[in-house]
RNA sequence: GGACAGUUGGGAGAGUGGUCGAAUCCGCUACCUUGGAAAGGUAGUGUAGAGCAAUCUACCGUGGGUUCAAAUCCCACACUGUCCA
C-alpha cells in the first residue's frame, strides 16, 4: 500500500510517480480527499466518545454514592446517538479509503524508464552469446514430444488445456533443475522453506495479488483459500504482522512450489508449447532486509539467477522493466531472459522485484529500528521457472537428429 | 461429524461489569553497586491513530449483541488441545 502520510505531505511528488504507472489522477485526488474525511470523522468520533468515556466514569462514582443519577443518564443518552452516528460515518469512511488505496500500485522508482508496454523495456546486458546451428533449431514442443520427455494431450485430457505431463528424462530432469537451483541458492545464503500451495485472502491482500487480480487465482469452493500463483505469497507472508529484531536482517529464503495461475488475461498466447501453463514448478528466491540493505541485496539476487543459467550455460540477457509493464507491487523490476534458438527470441525465465515497503506496509511487516518500529524492504524473484529452464535446455542443446544433450551441471543429478 | 476445554502484552500467567492497557514472574534495556563479572537494587519496557504538546482514541482470537460502562455477560465463527465416532 502507498504511504497516505506521505501522500498528505508530499502530494505532487507522489502523483506524480503513480501517473507515470497510468494511474488515473483523479483516483489520487479522490484518495487524498478521502483521507482527509477520515481524519475528519474519526477526530469527530473520538472527542464524542472521550466524552462517553469521562460520563461513564462520572456514572460509577454517582452510583457509589448514591446520588440521583437520572440527569446523567439522560446526557449520556443522548451522546450516545451522537456516536452511534459518527461511528457509521467513520465506518463507511474508512471503508471507501481502504478499497481504494488497497487497489493502488506501487510507485515506480525514478530510475525505471517511462513506457507503454514490454516493448518500451530497456535491455541492460546480454550474458553469454548464442550458438550457431549447422541446422534449423526445432521449436521445444517438436524436441519434448520427439524425446518423448513431454505428453501435451495426457495433460489435456486429465486436466484441462495448458496442462502438461512429463515422463521419464523431461520428469527427471524438472527434479534436477529444482535440485540444482536450491542447492545453488543456498549456497549464496538463502535458507530453504517449504510451505503450503494454499492460502488465505489476508496473505494474497499482503502481497498484493487481491484485491484487484482474483480473476486469475484459483479458489477453492466454499473456503476462502487460494492456489498460490507464486511462492512469493506464503514465504513473504511468513512474516506478516510481525515486528522482527534488527540484527535477523536480511532474511532470504529460497522455496521451491508448483505455481497456479488461470492465465485469464493471456487467451490465444502461448498455446502451444509449456510457456504458459496453468500449474508451473517455480524455484523462488525471497529477501526481507533493511531499507538501506535492499538495493545491494536486489543485485545479489539477479547475479544469483542469471549466474544459474550461466552455469547451464544458457545465453540469456537482463532487462529493466518500463513503467507500462511493471508489476502491481514492484517499485522496480528486471526481468531476465532467456535465449530460445527455436524461435530466435529470449524469453523471460525470470523476475526480480524491489517492492520497497510497499508489501510491507500491507502485510505490516516491520523491524525495530532503533527504539522505533519501521516497515522493512521486500524483494522477490524467480530462480528460476522450472518449465522455462527446460525448454530452454531442450533448445539450446539440441542436436541435429533431434536429441538433446545433458547440461553437465545437472549430470550428478540424473542417476 | 460429535463432546468437552482453551485463545490475554516478547514468553509464562492472573483478572469480582466501573479504580484494567491490564497483577505477578521471566526476559529485555538503562542506571546503581563492583577492580571486572555474577548476584542484588532502582527505573523503564506492546501496537496503531490524532495532536506542537498536555493528552485523547482504539486493540485481551475474529465479528456481532446486551449495558451509561465489557478482557469480564450473551450469540456466531475461526483456531488450538483432549476425548469419542
Amino acid at each position: 500500500m502507498i504511504d497516505l502520510k506521505l501522500l498528505q505531505k508530499d502530494f505532487d511528488g507522489v502523483s506524480a510517480k503513480l501517473i507515470r504507472k497510468g494511474v488515473d489522477a483523479n483516483l489520487i485526488e479522490e484518495l487524498k480527499t478521502k483521507n482527509k474525511e477520515l481524519k475528519k470523522a474519526k477526530s469527530g468520533f473520538e472527542a464524542l466518545q472521550a466524552a462517553q468515556n469521562s460520563m461513564s466514569k462520572e456514572f460509577g462514582v454517582y452510583k457509589r454514592e448514591g446520588k440521583n443519577i437520572s440527569e446523567l443518564k439522560a446526557k449520556v443518552d443522548a451522546n450516545k446517538i451522537k456516536i452511534t452516528d459518527a461511528l457509521e460515518i467513520q465506518r463507511t469512511c474508512q471503508e471507501k479509503l481502504e478499497t481504494l488505496a488497497m487497489s493502488i500500485p506501487n510507485m515506480p522508482d525514478d530510475k525505471v524508464p517511462d513506457g507503454a508496454d514490454e516493448d518500451d523495456n530497456v535491455e541492460i546486458k546480454k550474458v553469454l552469446t548464442p550458438k550457431e546451428f549447422s541446422f534449423t533449431p526445432k521449436e521445444h514442443w517438436e524436441l519434448a514430444e520427439q524425446n518423448g520427455w513431454i505428453d501435451f494431450e495426457r495433460g489435456v485430457k486429465i486436466a484441462t488445456s495448458r496442462f502438461s505431463v512429463s515422463f521419464g528424462m523431461g520428469a527427471k530432469l524438472e527434479r534436477a533443475l529444482i535440485n540444482f537451483m536450491l542447492n545453488f541458492n543456498s549456497k549464496r545464503g538463502f535458507n530453504e522453506v517449504s510451505v503450503p500451495s494454499l492460502v488465505n485472502r489476508l496473505a494474497l491482500e499482503g502481497t498484493g495479488q487481491l484485491p484487484k487480480f482474483e480473476d486469475d487465482l484459483y479458489k477453492m469452493e466454499g473456503q476462502e483459500l487460494f492456489l498460490i500463483p507464486t511462492a512469493e505469497v506464503p514465504v513473504t507472508n511468513l512474516f506478516q504482522d510481525e515486528i522482527l529484531a534488527e540484527d535477523k536482517l536480511p532474511i532470504k529464503l529460497t522455496a521451491y512450489t508448483s505455481c497456479f495461475r488461470k492465465e485469464a488475461g493471456a487467451a490465444g498466447r502461448d498455446t502451444r508449447g509449456m510457456i504458459r501453463q496453468h500449474q508451473f514448478h517455480k524455484v523462488e528466491l525471497v529477501t526481507i532486509a533493511k531499507p538501506e540493505q535492499s538495493d545491494a541485496i536486489f543485485d545479489e539476487m539477479i547475479t544469483c539467477a542469471s549466474d544459474i543459467l550461466t552455469a547451464l550455460e544458457l545465453p540469456h540477457r537482463l532487462v529493466t522493466l518500463c513503467t507500462g509493464d511493471l508489476g502491481f507491487s514492484a517499485a522496480k523490476t528486471i526481468d531476465i531472459e532467456v535465449w530460445l534458438p527455436g524461435q530466435a527470441t529470449y524469453r523471460e525465465i525470470s523476475s526480480i522485484s524491489n517492492t520497497r515497503e510497499f508489501q510491507a506496509r500491507r502485510a505490516k511487516i516491520r523491524y525495530k529500528d532503533g527504539g522505533r518500529n519501521s516497515f522493512v524492504h521486500t524483494l522477490n524473484g524467480s530462480s528460476l521457472a522450472v518449465g522455462r529452464t527446460l525448454v530452454a535446455i531442450m533448445e539450446n542443446y539440441q542436436n541435429e537428429n533431434g536429441s538433446i544433450t545433458i547440461p553437465r551441471v545437472l549430470e550428478p543429478y540424473i542417476n
